[in-house]
RNA sequence: GCGCGGGUGGUGUAAUGGUAGCCACGCCAGCUUGAGGGGCUGGUGGCCGUAAGGCCGUGGAGGUUCAAGUCCUCUCCCGCGCACCA
């Protein structure tokens, strides 16, 4: 290898620490610019070789703005809480502030030898008390304004974690984390009632510049359905028994306008157990229809091609469109926890619904038609795609929106028009649901901020005064989780027993603590004044960095992190305490990085690529352009030794260049060459494509190789390489005798008059097929154009005996001609 | 099932509707006294051909256009997310 990577790095790392050329200013003339990773969980592992994926590709967008003259904030710190640190330290027997500490230690020095131009001077660590102070103080801002609440309710509890966790920590009914099996239990738990901020979550994405995808996993999860809630009265039975049911079933549905094809009810078992709670005298099989389905794990119900199964209840109602009679069933295809928890079974036009009549035996009645046929006839395509797209619609279960019929006064009417009407006629309500749920927000668990109040007999739950903030984690002896669902913290008497701060009469502190949502939910915040130890920031130095200019992370926390960090930020907002509604003003994110089989890497694969190899053998400029080059940054692209091996051969060509190299007074030969490429590095990164950035000066340099560039060039090259291999920038820099750092340098302007190229290699068709090409300005008129085409022998040979029909020409693209 | 992305050489990939395959990896040949994935030059989509050249080619089938990887319709496959959410 030409240069030595080790002693180069280590030498600009060292005069960037000592220059603090990367620290962010609180104010000032410049414009600012934030720029925000997702802060990394230090795991025992050590850094991932797909973490400087996200963190070069930010450095290059941060290093340009300060080059721009922009004041940048690029910040880094800790997302520190968490289990897997937990489960080391019961391992172990070792405290997980320790853990934590030797951890931070070996991300920050490798961080670091990546030449990242990270402000360290704010780094932060969520398990910092001074920190967590202020994790607490925001809890409590969700409880007093009623937003944090405490209830009792089935959640799902991890077997082998012993920990709740949240409905977005279960994946198929497995725990996230471990993928141990989860059950349902009882349990007190705090909540957060993210639920009133949905369509404030929903709406705030039409002001945000995010990946389109990311957006629609919001929209996504957040599941917005309109509709209507429409009551089904029931009639009392002759024999009596009825008690619990009540006097009418309440349903929701997005789909109003079918009501008149609603031949049953179906209600959840978590509905028919309320029922019998309160005194409903229902058969023996249904009661034990409607014990046995909620005993099942939530796995077992929902799980996909499953046989629908269901009990008949013996109840009837009347469907308010058509006065009929209708049967009410049981069965565990309705969901308690959604809507109200029961249904009106359409089956002509619901294929659940329509499944589970076939099943039962229960009637069907058909009340839309599809349109009719010239409806749907598109005029691009013609009717025989249209006659195709209506094979589909001959099946038994019709979803799509039509023509009413069965549907008495509104037959004929299209189905999507009488919507509202029918629902105003039967005298329902327009309903709006979602299917967020609150935040499950308690954690039975040591490692994690301690939720700061108290239980006081007399007045309940009492938040910890501000002045007694933080609530220090203590320390025990023991970490592990209990069974009995208590966290470790209950076991320190000490600790737990206190004085309520209201009455000053005995109480107990809670124990149970946050999620690792919660630091993470304002770590964007905090960097803006991490040393404050009056505020979490200052007021004004909040209004001059919010909102970010640009996030970027996995796509795993698009929807978990970036709701409820959206949440937590429009909540403090509305207190009055952050500036801005939405944080996030642009959100991208990155690929993983697989290993070189195109798998995850895992350690127990055994195909783990580790950053500090790396950056021993090939160096941190090697790692951070080939990062970059390896593929598009949003997909998923396999790891590969060559490929950073042939990015590491040419920063070698770049280096033995800068060595060659002779002033020169004037190259116009290559002026126009280095003016674009530059120019396409510079665009590439504000539009993500680094990959393309990077060929852009590989291209360039097989271009200049041959010949000595200007000093004006050459500087102008080594400035726009900096922010991809600023280590070996600075060399350069400095060996051709400039003095300052690359980092001071401004960012060139581009000559407009060199980035057009006077003569260009066009392309020439014969009847669209590609013959020749011409040497020709890209401005050239057409009669030019033809003058060179025909002068050559292949298109006079290919026109020879031939008509002229047509020809096309597009200056600077292309000359067509067409022949019979 | 619904939503969002994708299918291009042996590989990673690139192409404002305008010469498909930039830039790399790998491979082949040659040069260099420089051994441990050294440097340089040239070649490298497939088929036919000594060559000149020709034909074919971006998952598949149609279509629009002077011109389609790109636009439209249908279809197959893959990845990610959500999922009995009424």
């Amino acid at each position: 290898m030409a240069y030595n990577h080790q002693q180069i790095e280590k030498k600009w790392q060292d005069r960037w620490e000592t220059s603090g050329v990367f620290h962010a200013k609180d104010g000032g003339e410049k414009q600012k610019f934030y720029c925000l990773i997702e802060f990394p969980y230090p795991s025992g592992a050590g850094l991932h070789i797909g973490h400087p994926r996200s963190y070069t590709a930010l450095d290059v967008v941060s290093r340009k703005r300060r080059h721009q003259g922009y004041n940048v904030l690029y910040p880094i710190g800790w997302d520190a809480f968490g289990l897997p640190t937990e489960n080391y330290a019961i391992k172990t027997g070792r405290k997980p502030q320790d853990i934590t500490r030797e951890n931070t230690d070996t991300f920050r020095r490798q961080l670091k030898s990546l030449g990242l131009s990270f402000d360290w001077s704010r780094e932060v660590n969520t398990t910092d008390p001074s920190y967590y102070k202020w994790t607490q103080w925001m809890f409590l801002e969700f409880f007093k304004a009623g937003l944090a609440y405490k209830t009792s309710q089935p959640i799902n509890w991890c077997l082998s974690c012993k920990i709740g966790l949240a409905n977005e920590e279960v994946v198929n009914g497995k725990c996230e984390r471990c993928g141990g099996v989860t059950e349902k239990r009882d349990k007190e738990q705090w909540m957060i009632a993210i639920t009133k901020y949905a369509e404030r979550l929903l709406e705030g994405l039409d002001t945000v510049d995010y990946l389109e995808k990311i957006k629609s996993q919001q929209r996504n999860w957040i599941g917005k359905s309109e509709g209507a809630e429409i009551d089904f009265s029931v009639p009392p039975l002759p024999e009596g028994g009825l008690g619990g049911v009540g006097d009418s079933i309440q349903v929701f549905t997005t789909r109003p306008d079918t009501i008149f094809g609603a031949t049953f009810l179906v209600v959840s078992p978590e509905v028919g157990k309320k029922w019998l709670d309160v005194g409903w005298q229902a058969s023996e099989e249904v009661r034990r229809y409607v014990v046995e389905s909620l005993a099942r794990e939530e796995m077992d119900r929902t799980a996909e091609g499953k046989e629908k199964t269901g009990v008949d209840t013996g109840v009837v109602a009347i469907n308010p469109a058509n006065g009929k009679q209708i049967p009410v069933w049981i069965a565990d295809y309705v969901l308690g926890g959604y809507g109200t928890g029961a249904i009106m079974a359409v089956p002509a036009h619901d294929e659940r619904d329509f499944e589970f009549a076939q099943k039962f035996g229960l009637s069907v009645v058909k009340v839309i038609e599809p349109e009719p046929l010239q409806e749907i006839i598109n005029p691009d395509v013609g009717i025989s795609h249209a006659m195709q797209s209506n094979v589909k619609i001959v099946s038994d279960c019709f979803i799509g929106d039509g023509v009413m019929v069965n549907s008495g006064d509104f037959n004929g009417m299209k189905s999507k028009e009488t919507m509202w009407a029918i629902v105003d006629k039967i005298g329902a309500r327009r309903s709006v649901k979602y299917k967020l749920r609150d935040w499950v927000f308690s954690r039975q668990r040591y490692w994690g901020e301690p939720i700061p109040l108290v239980w006081c007999e007399n007045h309940q739950w009492v938040a910890v005064p501000n002045e007694q903030l933080p609530v220090v984690l203590p320390d025990v002896e023991k970490y592990e989780p209990t069974d009995t669902g208590e966290s470790p913290l209950a076991a320190m008497s000490d600790w737990v027993n206190t004085t309520c701060p209201q009455c000053g009469g005995p109480a107990r502190r809670e124990t149970d603590t946050m999620p690792n949502w919660a630091g993470s939910s304002w770590y964007f915040l905090r960097y803006i004044d991490s040393h404050n130890d009056k505020e979490f920031a200052s007021r004004d130095k909040l209004k001059y960095w919010m909102p970010i200019d640009l996030y970027n992370g996995g796509m795993e926390h698009t929807v978990l992190h970036l709701l409820y960090s959206r949440f937590w930020n429009k909540f403090l907002f509305d207190r009055g305490h952050v500036p801005v509604s939405e944080p996030y003003a642009r959100r991208h994110s990155h690929g993983l990085v697989l290993a070189e089989d195109g798998t995850k890497m895992s350690k127990s694969k055994g195909n783990v690529v580790n950053p500090d190899e790396i950056v021993r053998d090939y160096g941190a400029d090697s790692l951070r352009m080939y990062i970059l080059f390896m593929g598009p940054f949003e997909e998923p692209v396999p790891w590969s030794l060559n490929g950073l091996i042939g990015v590491r051969r040419f920063l070698d060509k770049v280096e033995r260049y800068v060595g060659d190299w002779r002033e020169v007074q004037t190259n116009s030969e290559v002026a126009g060459v280095v003016e674009r490429s530059l120019k396409k590095v510079s665009d590439d990164i504000e539009s993500f494509k680094f990959n393309t950035a990077v060929s852009a000066f590989m291209s360039l340099f097989n271009e200049i190789v041959e010949s000595h560039v200007t000093r004006e060039q050459l500087k102008k090259i080594l400035v726009v390489l900096g922010p991809f291999a600023p280590h070996l920038a600075n060399e350069c820099w400095e060996k051709i005798g400039e003095t300052g750092m690359v980092e001071e340098q401004a960012w060139p302007e581009f000559d407009e008059a060199l980035l057009v190229q006077d003569e260009i290699e066009m392309g020439v068709q014969v009847n669209g097929k590609a013959r020749v090409t011409i040497q020709i300005s890209p401005t050239a008129d057409e009669a030019t154009a033809k003058q060179l085409a025909f002068a050559d022998e292949k298109i006079q040979k290919h026109l020879e005996g031939k008509e002229i029909v047509k020809i096309v020409y597009v200056p600077g693209r292309i000359l067509n001609i067409v022949v019979k």
